[in-house]
DNA sequence: AGACGTTTTAAACTAGCGTTTGAGCCACCA
DNA sequence: TGGTGGCTCAAACGCTAGTTTAAAACGTCT
């Protein structure tokens, strides 16, 4: 092979291992011993550490927010003729490919989530700032459709719901294994990943819609 | 003074640099320096950094849980004779405590949810199994006069759902400052803190109800 | 005043980190 | 065949981390 696998090794090692213990916890040792690799395979390949963390966002959101902005044109062009996509549908839709625009297992995308949560609650503002500039335009082309989904919110909570939305699910899906030992001795019950995505739509649907003046509650 | 104020100094330069930057990126010595005292004064008086990280922890939710657990028997005591807590109140309440029970500007509680949030992100099992051991209780009173605000929602729907709104409100408070930044880029208009929270409510508040079938949307 | 327990201090220690180096390996092409 | 370029490797580098040490300073009692 011209190009080696090492470079794979590497990403597939640093995706589970950063999402395990964090970026900063993770050594490059650690992820060059599980991929089998050498140390300095890194630096080589990479260029240095913080290249890699962004290395592993890339290889996982590029073909997801490819897959994503095709769907969202596809549905756009449904209502070119009049019409509105609904709410659960473009959630649905969002949901899906997250989980499974991969081929793999859904574990791909909750360890993804991990990432993503850990990405947020660090301070490392060249992370986002390039995450924003990267894949903010799919991101406000999702935001438009939903607006034009739910025009009684203000665009202003809306975009406010769709960020409490998000960390619904990163927090969620980042915790899984916690919650689901909690879940577990409180109900006596497994939980499966997909019971939990499942599970978040009525509620990321019922909170975009919000309880505001806008709506009655059902007694 | 017999207890020297070291220990509060080191408690207070600690919170505000481990919200900013994480626990691992944070050094003791930028703590140290930050609070004036010396460097062995971490290990003297708190063991090592992980019993700091705990204290930190301690110092704000011992106040907050106490408080909290003191409303909902006040709460639980006006049921007594009938009728139950309405969602939203459940809500407002432990929003006004968390913000406010500190006597302090809600700038600590904000640090706080970035602490939160970086301790669920954190893979460090110890720091989550002491949080819910100590807290756990309280939760679970918040939880059990829920259930009797939305009996329509059966009750593992509703534990994933307290914990999605838990995640938005995490999740959304952590990253306040980028997100704020956004908002005022994308609205023109600054946002303060109590405008979010304020928005949170009507988000959690239908998330909790939920879109399901126990409900109609208003046209 | 002097002795004693507590706290502070400066300095050192050990360990682990990301990164760099330069020699070695190996496939490929002239 | 001999060299050339991409890649691997063990070793080392410089640095920063958390922790420990032992002496100094402090406050408080007899």
């Amino acid at each position: 092979m011209s190009q080696s696998d090492t470079v794979q090794r590497i990403l597939d090692a640093a995706e589970v291992l950063f999402a395990q213990k964090g970026f900063a916890e993770t050594s490059l040792r650690a992820i060059t011993s599980r991929a089998g690799v050498n140390l300095a395979a890194v630096n080589y390949h990479f260029g240095s550490k913080e290249a890699l963390i962004q290395a592993v966002f890339e290889r996982y959101l590029t073909p997801f927010c490819q897959a994503l902005d095709a769907k969202l044109e596809e549905l756009e062009a449904e209502t070119r003729n009049g019409g509105d996509v609904p709410l659960e549908k473009l959630f649905t839709v969002a949901s899906r490919l997250a989980l499974g625009s991969h081929g793999d297992e859904p574990r791909r995308a909750m360890i993804f989530f991990r990432l993503s949560g850990q990405a947020y609650s660090q301070p490392q503002d060249h992370l986002r700032a390039w995450l924003r500039d990267h894949y903010g335009p799919v991101f406000r082309r999702f935001l438009a459709l939903l607006r034009r989904a739910v025009p009684d919110v203000p665009p202003m909570e809306l975009f406010w719901r769709v960020h409490f939305s998000l960390g619904a699910v990163i927090f969620t899906l980042s915790g899984m294994e916690s919650l689901q030992a909690i879940s577990k001795k409180d109900f006596n019950q497994s939980v499966t990943a997909a019971h939990i995505t499942q599970q978040l739509l009525p509620f990321v649907v019922g909170g975009i819609v919000g309880a505001g003046p806008a709506r009655e509650r059902q007694a």
